[in-house]
DNA sequence: TTGAGAACAACTCAATCTGAGAACAACTTA
DNA sequence: TAAGTTGTTCTCAGATTGAGTTGTTCTCAA
């Protein structure tokens, strides 16, 4: 049966009651270390954990629309910054007990921001912090969401490989070597220097010089680096692949 | 407030009314060409255009489940054919106007089987058909399903790249020629059988001998091939790239 | 002021991978 | 039996990759 069929005629209280949220997987990095936001939950169920900014979607937004706007009710930030966060859809997860006050349906999105300050606390009041990734444990998250964010730092991970993404993790101006350390912070571990620096110039679109150069050289000594804004690709033809790992070996 | 007050107080009737449906792009490969299920709508809004198969998730089912049962009540498959079939979450679509009636938010899903029979009629008794992706014009198509379907042919292209899910067009048993012939429908455009040949057998995992050939050779001529069965891996490494497009060459 | 060490950028070179074509045997149909 | 087709393997030049080296510019501390 089909839900056009099922519609005409239609009253929405016929029908289970679903009630669709979106969550949102903020990723950012701080002193070369990938961190989530997360909210401490205050209030049952789970009170006491860990769980993903995210709320119901209103009735007259989109879902990347709200999505938004739990990331900026949650971190306090607006306009231009805002604008600058890359978002996308990551995926829905609606299994008919994941939530046990009724049947839920979340609508995970996934961002990359460049290092922000601190969170702020929401109107609903609950603690809100940027968490590195390393001090996680599925045990003190809510709902599914440990599983969310696995999807998330995995789709992280791969779209590092074939999109320009990284650069969403840093100022619009940056240097070759910051965005070494985005790729080795999301997958890591550390890449060779010199041949990341040649590929990312050989990637049509990838990067584009400024012209400019840092104005000091690196903490303990260097020249000073150009500096680099994004490109106009939005993939990366030929893709900057991870190393094999040891369960692709097989 | 403990969890059990808490939950005793909870009336899902507080929140907007919001419709959840599975939708699914269904993809064979029929007479070398790239096929699509498509549902012809009987009943107003959008009668007498196509529509992807759908329909309200239970309340007791999963997404996926959903997206299964309607891909098995729309194709009268069952079983291990069923179980065949590859199916993923492809994404959810949820602006505010997307069904005239009220918001629905469709999780859609994207479906990779093997040459099918006819599909059946279902219970709603509209008419249901394999159509080939070339035939179509959104213009023809219900709702957003048009953007849906671009959404799940970009997602197909790019899956056939870096995971083996190719094999899921075919029989359990099949030669690199019927494989590379996936490859060619779904890209569209030819590849070179030598080299294609050569990196199908050099990826670990991604297929494996059964020892046995076929029948006869080709239609015109030629040896029989050997066959092949899919094998264990679940991602490429390293993946089989798409020539560089047009686009990418900027 | 200077020496030591660090880091950016460019280069080298061997190993590997890729694209394009050719070879050849096993099969088909006419 | 001849002619054409196809599956598979091989060849080879060019591109890409991984690993290391070199040269230079800079910071820090003696």
């Amino acid at each position: 049966m089909n839900e056009q069929d099922f519609l005409a005629g239609y009253d929405p209280r016929d029908y289970p009651a679903v009630a669709v949220t979106v969550d949102v997987v903020a990723l950012t990095i701080r002193d070369g270390a990938l961190h989530l936001l997360l909210i401490r939950r205050g209030a049952p169920p789970y009170a006491g954990h860990w769980a993903l900014p995210g709320g119901f979607v209103q009735p007259d937004e989109d879902l990347a629309t709200g999505a938004r706007r739990e990331l900026a009710e949650e971190t306090g930030l607006g306009g231009e910054r805002l604008r600058r966060v890359h978002l996308e859809q990551l995926g829905s997860y609606g299994a008919p007990d994941r939530d046990p006050r009724m049947r839920v349906v979340s609508v995970a999105h996934l961002a990359f921001a460049p290092d922000l300050p601190e969170p702020v606390a929401d109107t609903d009041a609950d603690e809100a912090i940027w968490l590195p990734v390393t001090a996680l444990t599925s045990r003190q998250l809510a709902f599914d969401h440990g599983r969310i964010i696995d999807d998330g730092l995995e789709r992280a991970r791969s779209k590092l490989e074939y999109t320009p993404l990284a650069t969403r993790f840093l100022a619009p101006e940056f240097t070759i070597t910051e965005l070494r350390e985005v790729y080795e912070t999301v997958w890591g571990h550390p890449l060779h220097a010199g041949n990341f620096h040649r590929k990312v110039l050989s990637v049509p679109g990838f990067v584009e010089s400024t012209g400019g150069s840092t104005e000091r050289g690196g903490a303990r000594g260097g020249p000073r680096a150009k500096l680099y804004r994004a490109g106009d690709a939005r993939l990366l033809h030929p893709a900057l692949l991870r190393p094999a790992r040891e369960e692709t070996v097989r």
